[in-house]
RNA sequence: GCCCGGGUGGCGGAAUUGGUAGACGCGCUGGACUCAAAAUCCAGUGAUAGCAAUAUCGUGCGGGUUCGAUUCCCGCCCCGGGUACCA
């Protein structure tokens, strides 16, 4: 038969559609496995080849999965809400909704039409009122739960114990204490904002020279808005245990740990001379508290301006202002050096009653710890380079002792060099309030200062992380609104779940409000409402984030059609949790982060039943393209190069190219669309190709010759199978059958490991074998087809088909892999001479090391080698090799 | 700077409880088919030397352990990704 897989595609996309294939049923009786893609935004620029990789290789895991007996949930849909969908309405007018669906669409075909076992029933969509209904229903939940620390979980915000002191310090202090604890808070926060476009702009909007990176302007400032926040840091520590039990790939795990960032330490005060207000300092080194020289506070420290002298006012506020305006990139560059301010104030240290200057500088941030520091130059980088910049002493109190060369060790010693490494402490001692940590290792001086500072009441050992409260709303319309209103009387209520979902307003334009708002801003009647009482109030007018449908979606796959909840609590206990989580790297962090900590509040709340979502995650590499660029470097579009014989020339100047590898761009011209692969090989090739090109977690170059190569495979499995005289009745020869077996056995357990290239590469050697033998039995051909089946299933259904089969293939179990058939009566010895291979020797499988030996010191061969040499040493590795060791 | 990956033929990549390096595919070369080309089929294909048998070299570089190292250890170089002064 000839290859028509255009016919063939068709068929059986049409077959499976009809025949409903792939609708998953919730029958508990069965193994389940929960297989999810990361879901896609549907840009307008439709599928590229990135998406169908980790689609193919979940769908090749699923198929495998059914035919094992499981129950497999694989499901679809779209993330939909987003930016560009909003800058579109705002060019031209079109409501944002309807360019998502028509996105929606192209999307859909696109995949569909690459025969992926998806249960289309229950695709969903983060801008479908129905989604999104249970989007702000989480909310709600997130703002009605606070963090009970000693027992470690979230709680109903009304089981929140009022201390007695709050209590009977009215409605107010009581409202405010609360306010306090809820896991959802709206506060004031420091964000990017464009006065030219009127709008917040992203960290990266900002370039470097301080202007906006959209509208060109140096009209961006740091400014204070009121925002939505979530106080993921409670669960940091949650978070961090959770990572231990999952299998995810290491580097991912380490990645959210450095975001969580825990790290122990102490907060310590420092009296200000002339001052009644502490200063507070978070060191995880309270142990060199002896070598603080000087302090250093952020600029937006709030005990700034109240401890700077008169003398040191300008210089102070200068600074501030300079700092304010810089790019978070520029304040943290450390080629850039470090700035400072001295702010005329001194603080006393407690361990020697020193007094130190305090500076402000902005290498010290707000966001961490309490937003001032002790500087200890000689054992802290930072503070070192610092210290140097403006002169600051340098007191070394630690020794780096025996093991470093004199030369650096007098170096630190003289305060000529920082070591932040352990020692022995010198210059640490103060007899009068009974310290002495001299001599003692890093360790335990950290250790003994800390407890002396607690008894002192100077400070405590404290736990601290890098993650922050997390900016949960955005000025945008394409987004779910907030159940908010805004009392008149400064009251914040949330809409009861009855009046959920709250709908986005149709607006007349998307533009952005006034003062920064969000275009909801200029919704008329939509915004204003009205209580009982006739106090009038405002709706929240900010949006959620695009990371808040994407935090809970593979809970709504599993009941997507619930109206009256999210999903029931039986179906998402069978199948929770996800057990395969595939997706690009890029969300290593952020997504997966975000995911985890709504999780743990809804399994703190009892809404779900596990502690954590995704049990395995994996992730698919980047699919780059070759590019072209000229000796200085300079890209060349695909469109204007030539290649002869191996060399790339440039089509209008004739200069000759570099081939490279990267990314997929407009600009370079180098993106692969998949319909147009389908078009030309078909989507079995399509799929074939994505697995074969390389491991799915490595970064690979496209290359259609590469797509040829698999094309080429599938087409003599369709003309050698499709052949009728090609197959036969009766006994499978036993070569046939060992290749066969092999092949059923490395294809299950690549699949298992996700080892698709190589799963290939067997089947690909299978059918050498086959059109080398020139027929096999229909049974061997039938066992190859459902071996095939999860890989390249149009053409596996096709053939399954006209062996006489009705039923799909997808619904026969996978063979049984039988090692009988893999037994050997031979073993190939190579055999080597000092590690050097010099022949092979076939022997019978069996022998024992001594009659491997005697077999090979007999040989012709070997007699060749032995020649003037004596034997040393000889090493017999039964089954595999032999050495004899010459001298 | 730090962290995490990774360096294997002309190219994508196989092979690691240490045991025949280069499976499979692309490309290339030669042949068959064809008036011719494409497609397809067959054969060859790490480098060097040799007509050949064969020999030597060969998994980023330099050392080490071992009968034996792509695999383990030490030191370095390069590439990719992440991150940004976190006290």
């Amino acid at each position: 038969m000839d290859y028509n897989f255009k016919e063939i595609e068709a068929r059986w996309q049409q077959f499976w559609a009809d025949n409903k294939s792939f609708k998953t049923t919730d029958d508990f009786s069965k193994p389940k496995f929960y297989c999810l893609d990361m879901f896609p935004y549907p840009s307008g620029a439709g599928l590229h080849v990135g998406h169908p990789e980790g689609y193919t290789a979940t769908d090749i895991v699923c198929r495998y999965k059914r035919s094992k007996g499981f129950n497999v949930l694989h499901p679809m849909g779209w993330d939909a809400f987003g930016l560009p969908a909003e800058q579109y309405a705002i060019q031209t007018g079109t409501h944002p909704a309807e360019t998502t669906k028509k996105n929606c669409d192209n999307f859909r075909r696109q995949i569909q039409s690459l025969g992926l076992s998806y249960d289309w029933d229950r695709e969903i969509n983060t801008t479908d009122p129905s989604y999104f209904k249970w989007t702000q229903w989480i909310f709600t939940k997130l703002y009605n739960t606070w963090f009970d620390a000693a027992a470690g979980k979230g709680k109903l915000i009304s089981e929140l114990p009022i201390p007695a002191e709050i209590a009977s310090a009215g409605k107010q202090a009581i409202k405010e204490y609360v306010d306090q604890k809820r896991l959802a808070y709206y506060g004031e926060a420091q964000v990017w904002y464009c006065r030219t476009c009127k709008t917040v702009c992203a960290n990266e909007e900002v370039l470097n020279d301080g202007s906006h990176e959209k509208c060109g302007t140096k009209e961006v400032e740091r400014r204070f808005l009121k925002q939505w926040m979530l106080r993921i840091p409670h669960y940091a520590e949650r978070l961090l245990e959770g990572l231990d039990g999952l299998d995810w790939p290491e580097g991912v795990k380490e990645m959210q740990r450095n975001w969580i960032g825990r790290s122990t330490g102490a907060e310590v005060d420092f009296t200000l001379a002339g001052h009644d207000k502490k200063l507070r300092v978070y060191t995880t080194r309270p142990d060199t508290l002896f070598g603080a020289t000087y302090m250093v506070v952020a600029p937006e420290h709030e005990l700034v301006t109240e401890i700077t002298t008169s003398a040191q006012k300008a210089a102070v506020a200068n600074y501030i202002n300079t700092a304010a305006m810089k790019s978070e990139l520029d304040r943290t560059d450390l080629a850039k050096g470090k700035t400072g301010v001295f702010t005329g104030c001194y603080a006393i240290n407690p361990l020697n009653g020193a007094e130190i200057p305090v500076w402000v500088a902005d290498y010290v941030l707000m966001g961490y710890g309490t937003g001032a520091i002790m500087a200890v130059p000689a054992h802290d980088e930072r503070d070192f380079e610092f210290a140097q910049t403006y002169d600051l002493p340098i007191i070394c109190i630690l020794d780096p002792k025996e093991g470093t060369d004199t030369v650096t060790r007098n170096k630190v010693l003289s305060g000529q060099a920082c070591w932040s490494d352990d020692g022995a402490y010198i210059n640490s001692v103060n007899k009068n309030i009974g310290i002495d940590i001299n001599g003692l290792t890093k360790e335990q001086g950290i250790q003994q200062v800390t407890s002396w500072l607690e008894i002192a009441g100077l400070g405590k050992s404290t736990v601290n992380y890098k993650l922050r409260d997390w900016l949960f709303s955005r000025q945008r319309y394409w987004g779910e609104p907030f159940p908010v209103i805004h009392w008149e009387d400064g009251e914040i209520t949330l809409l009861d779940d009855a009046e959920l979902p709250l709908q986005l307003p149709e607006v007349e334009k998307y533009q952005p409000g006034e003062t920064g708002e969000s275009p909801l801003s200029n919704a008329g009647e939509w915004l204003t409402v009205t209580d009982a009482n006739g106090r009038k109030g405002r709706r929240e007018t900010n949006t959620m984030p695009q990371w808040a449908g994407s935090c809970w979606y593979y809970l709504r796959f599993i009941d997507p059609k619930n109206e009256s909840e999210p999903f029931a609590k039986a179906k998402e206990n069978y199948w929770m949790p996800v057990d395969l989580y595939v997706g690009g790297a890029e969300h290593a962090v952020l997504h997966l982060l975000y995911s985890r900590f709504w999780h743990k509040v809804l399994f703190d709340l009892g809404i779900v039943s596990t502690n954590e979502p995704f049990q395995k995650l994996y992730n698919q590499g980047m699919i780059l393209a070759f590019a072209y660029e000229t000796a200085s470097g300079s890209k060349v579009p695909s469109d204007l190069v030539t290649e002869k014989e191996g060399k790339y020339f440039h089509n209008e100047t004739g200069d000759e190219l570099r081939q490279i590898v990267a990314k997929m761009s407009k600009s370079l011209k180098n993106v692969v669309n998949p319909d147009d692969v389908v078009e030309k090989f078909g989507a079995d090739s399509l799929r074939l190709y994505e697995m074969f090109i390389g491991p799915l977690e490595a970064t690979k170059p496209w290359t259609e010759n590469g797509v040829k190569g698999v094309y080429n495979f599938l087409r003599r499995v369709a003309t050698f199978f499709g052949e009728e005289s090609n197959l036969k009745e009766g006994a499978e020869s036993k070569e046939t059958l060992k290749m066969l077996h092999q092949t059923i056995k490395k294809v299950g357990d690549d699949v298992e490991d996700m080892k698709f290239n190589t799963a290939i590469s067997q089947m690909m050697v299978f059918t050498n074998h086959c059109l080398k033998a020139g027929s096999v039995t229909r049974e061997t051909a039938k066992t190859f087809y459902q071996v095939l089946a999860p890989f390249a299933p149009h053409l596996a259904e096709e053939l399954w088909a006209m062996s006489g089969h009705t039923e799909s293939i997808g619904t026969s179990p996978w063979p049984v892999f039988n090692p009988a058939f893999l037994t050997e009566e031979v073993v190939e010895y190579p055999v080597s001479f000092n590690g050097k291979v010099r022949f092979k020797l076939e022997l019978p499988v069996g022998l024992t090391s001594k009659e491997v030996e005697e077999a090979i010191l007999g040989h012709d061969l070997t007699k060749k080698w032995l020649e003037g040499m004596t034997i040393v040493k000889i090493i017999v590795v039964l089954g595999k090799i032999v050495n004899i060791v010459l001298k």
